[in-house]
DNA sequence: GTTATTTCTTAACCTACATTAAGCGACTAA
DNA sequence: TTAGTCGCTTAATGTAGGTTAAGAAATAAC
């Protein structure tokens, strides 16, 4: 269970006193495959740190369609960033795409763990560093790439899983629908 | 010139002895209306704060289309993140659009500030969450909302420097030619 | 004040992707 | 077993926004 010790110990180091601290600040759960974790108008209350299977972020729109924020897969965090950090009804959803086992941390937990292992802190500011450049990076690539590029981008990002997802959610990530995302599958595979 | 203590006392409370810390820790500048703080192919060695002004990042594609990732105004803070947290070569440029005077701080500045000044390190955490909420929420705009909403949206995040932008720098920032934008505006104003 | 450069607008035509609709295979339910 | 649901595909048609090109208006340059 301690691969997110692992995870932490490549921003930061922490004495074996502070990792305690750090697992104590956690709650573990299993969820199954179409659970949700979090619905439109709730309250965002866990950060969630994913060991092992699948979890995906998406909001639907006015016109019930469908768009995914983000997947995370074993040594990745997730959560609706807007509610989580408010505390404020969010308008996303979480739900388990393969069975998964995590560890969650409210926002109170996170905020006192900060105090009282302020390396804890600089973890989750390296973390926001990268999510955000991460973020930019696809909102730059939405703006200039195609369809067909930015399905080549979405499979070098999450290699391991594009195998395990249902194509219609890898279209609601790539911001396409799932009648065009078959056509373009077609199109790139009998170009090879 | 304490504009950036009064942004940073939004989130963080700091001695006067800290308050001194930080200010050593920038240097201020002046740049003229067109001049570039970076471009593409160099380190973005400064996080700029700006005191006055406005300034624009944005990447050029490869059909050599502009596309602008932000824009910043009196008290926020722009750099290239990628290039600015891995001190390599990034891609993107940043230029001034009105007369500006800012506040710099290196990347080892900062890094020296977040250990002698802890509270500094909470303060850029909290911007990074709100970036990345922003971030987060523009992407989902672009992949749901039509030109003409995010135009709308444009107008609300930025409403004291809509009317200061050249029209092909919104256009670059909402995801649509110059052309289509004008077509827009004269439908917005017809519309009413 | 005149020329040059850049920005904005308009209009005809074009394309990447959406929409609608129908059919098909896989899984689930009684 | 069969009916129902769900995910994927295919194809015809539709549309938001792009492209190209040319002129007007505004800025800058001399």
């Amino acid at each position: 269970m301690d691969i997110v010790l692992e995870s932490i110990a490549k921003h930061v180091t922490l004495t074996e006193l502070e990792q305690k601290i750090v697992l104590d600040s956690f709650e573990s759960h299993r969820y199954s495959a179409k659970e949700k974790l979090l619905v439109e108008g709730e309250i965002c209350y866990d950060s969630t740190f994913v060991i092992s299977g699948i979890l995906r972020n998406y909001f639907v729109d006015d016109q019930i369609v469908e768009h995914t924020v983000s997947f995370a897969t074993n040594g990745w965090w997730i959560a609706d960033m807007y509610s989580f950090l408010s505390q404020k009804p969010g308008n996303s959803y979480i739900e388990v795409v393969e069975d998964a086992m995590v560890l969650t941390m409210t926002r109170d937990q996170q905020l006192n763990l900060f105090d009282q292992v302020p390396k804890m802190e600089r973890y989750f500011r390296i973390l926001l560093e990268r999510s955000l450049i991460a973020n930019q990076q696809r909102l730059m690539d939405n703006l200039s790439l195609t369809a067909e590029e930015r399905y080549e981008r979405f499979c070098e990002r999450f290699p391991e899983i594009k195998h395990c997802l249902p194509q219609k959610q890898i279209a609601s990530y790539l911001g396409i629908t799932p009648e065009f995302f078959s056509k373009l599958k077609k199109r790139i595979l009998t170009a090879k």
